[in-house]
DNA sequence: CTACATGCAAAAAGTTTGCATCATA
DNA sequence: TATGATGCAAACTTTTTGCATGTAG
């Protein structure tokens, strides 16, 4: 499940994308990353190791891999773009208090339908599942 | 499945809050509106009714049904808020070949968990899903 | 009459863009 | 060397906030 930098450059050969330290730099560091980084956390993490590095390039490579297929736009319950890097099917818990989100497993879910085809004739290929609800932390402050 | 100005100053009631005359106005015309209207779009159908309202009650009631429950947000592909008045529980089908949404009602969509608490201690209160997949329409394309 | 809602304008947050400079292929 | 990437700053979009005024309960 790792990528070494070899990798990385065969990767933007795939995709007809150059290799500049910036991209590398960044792509180790998402892959690093677990949750759904926002391009605000990838970038403080990034200027870490390049401190010259500007936010809208952050923004412009993000857009990039997602384009690519590299990593997945996760569009939740937060106002902003965030990035997904794991590759395993699951689904997303998403607190309705803090916004905070976790990843749960598709066995640990639970049932889930397994439809090929829905009423309509909507050709099922995936189901991505969004768990609302409060997250233990938020249960525990709840208790006024 | 319509609510009357007299269910609306109930739902005020049931929820504590004060039922002025941007809210009414602001919760019919949301009422009839169909699909996923981002604030702006609510805003300027509102503006029609009540010229002098400000976005930023537009913004603020939005925020106070979506809390109060009346209406839910719902985190779609789009990078803004959306809220969604269909109050039958139901789910997004979204084609992945022309990326059309459209709602499938929850009883039709089948299966879905029904626990209250997921393994990690997580307080269920709803599913959100997308089910990814491709519609009869872009089906048909297919084949030819 | 009091607490809360509104409108306005300013500010904050998030994201995109234009352009001169620089690095990769 | 030429194309495309970067950094910077400004612009833009979306959303939030503070405060004076207005209105529902």
């Amino acid at each position: 499940m790792e990528f070494s930098a070899t990798t990385f450059r065969e990767l933007c050969q795939q995709h007809g994308i150059a290799v500049t330290h910036q991209r590398q730099v960044l792509f180790e560091i998402m892959q690093g990353m677990h949750g759904h980084p926002s391009p605000e956390e990838v970038y403080a993490r990034v200027k870490k190791k390049i401190p010259a590095i500007s936010l809208a390039t952050v923004y412009k490579n993000i857009h990039l891999f997602v384009e690519s297929g590299i990593f997945r736009e996760v569009s939740m319950h937060h106002g902003t773009l965030r990035v997904e890097m794991n590759s395993r099917p699951h689904h997303h818990m998403v607190c309705s208090m803090c916004k905070s989100i976790s990843d749960i497993d598709e066995a640990d879910l639970g049932l889930l339908p397994s439809h090929q085809k829905l009423p309509g004739g909507f050709l099922v290929e995936r189901y991505a599942v969004d768990v609302i609800g409060i997250c233990p932390e938020c249960q525990a402050k709840k208790i006024n």
